[in-house]
DNA sequence: CCTACCGATCGGTAGG
DNA sequence: CCTACCGATCGGTAGG
């Protein structure tokens, strides 16, 4: 009676999630099949149907997961008392973490998003445009407030997201790069970047 | 007798390969079909394979074109009798430069190289693990002389030429970003960050 | 440069 | 969760 593999954990779920974001990060979205999931978990491919409904939704779940944790650490900087310069080094802080602790995610929603299909990629990409919008607005008030250099604050958002990226490549080389010193030479060199 | 399209202009290979790089960034390079290309065109599929034997050579020649700039540009510099300040400066608006002129190639060449076929796989990592490391010990004779400030070089190299891909995105809003102001922004942002 | 076509592979379904 | 399978599409070739 008891089957050898393949138990009912109701996380299973969860399971292939992970697995998807490991592939889709290392082998891109469109190049991942179904079956290479389903060998990694040990099932058929068709087996997969059953806790899911397609592909694209485990894009969809990977990268609007992604975009949550974003905006609700957002919002909670956004009520705190903070300059703009302290609000800043929080959410480059929670970016590096995230990238850290979850890459495969982060990854994957950074870069894979292009495949969700419609509605949800004019959804995503608007809560991505509000995102970086905020980031703009607290630029423009270090900068009235003279604690940022005047910068066009577009151009310091994304210089600085995506400068926080390339802690993608750390791993890279024979010693990997890391740590805690690490984090913190990133950070010194984008805050003083934007610092008067 | 005369053929009123797809008059044998000699540069039809390259037309080929322009269009592949505008496709593959668009697109990817997966997702991005044989069919469509040709479509664009206007030819048949089958008719590429007069000019172009492999979807994969297509990508090989966009990523060692631009990795060949790229050497060659490092490479005069490294000549000049120039600071690490200066020459960092010089390698960072060259690779802007790269960004606003040929964006289709730069991109494509940055994200899409990880389906090159052995042995150019091997060759193309070879060639940018040369030319970080290059950049990486600019930095530390930046830092020696104390014109920089002392961050891992790996971490300020990655970081740098990360945030320069961010004019990826300069297109993306209503009123683009761009012109001489944002790109000096950007050079700014960056120099200050590494400068003591 | 085209017509005709192929083997391989894909995401997904039927039915148990 | 599996076996069996399908329609669609892909990169590429044969032969002109």
């Amino acid at each position: 009676m008891a089957r050898p593999k393949a138990a009912a954990t109701p996380n299973r779920r969860l399971q292939i999630l992970t697995q998807a974001a490991s592939l889709f990060r290392s082998n891109g979205f469109n190049a991942t099949t179904m079956r290479q999931l389903a060998e990694q978990l040990g099932i058929e491919a068709a087996s997969l149907y059953n806790h899911i409904s397609s592909k694209e939704e485990l894009l969809r779940e990977i990268c609007f997961n992604v975009a949550n944790e974003f905006n609700t650490q957002l919002a909670t900087v956004q009520l705190q008392e903070l300059s703009p310069l302290q609000k800043l080094e929080a959410i480059l802080r929670f970016h590096i973490g995230m990238l850290l602790s979850r890459p495969d995610d982060v990854y994957v929603s950074n870069r894979d998003w292009k495949h969700l299909k419609e509605p949800w990629l004019t959804n995503f990409l608007t809560q991505r445009r509000q995102y970086e919008h905020q980031l703009a607005d607290i630029i423009q008030q270090g900068i009235d407030r003279g604690q940022l250099r005047p910068l066009q604050p577009p151009v310091a958002v994304l210089g600085l997201l995506s400068a926080v990226r390339s802690i993608e490549y750390w791993q890279r080389s024979k010693r990997p790069i890391g740590g805690t010193q690490a984090v913190d030479d990133l950070i010194t060199l984008l805050l003083k970047g934007v610092s008067n």
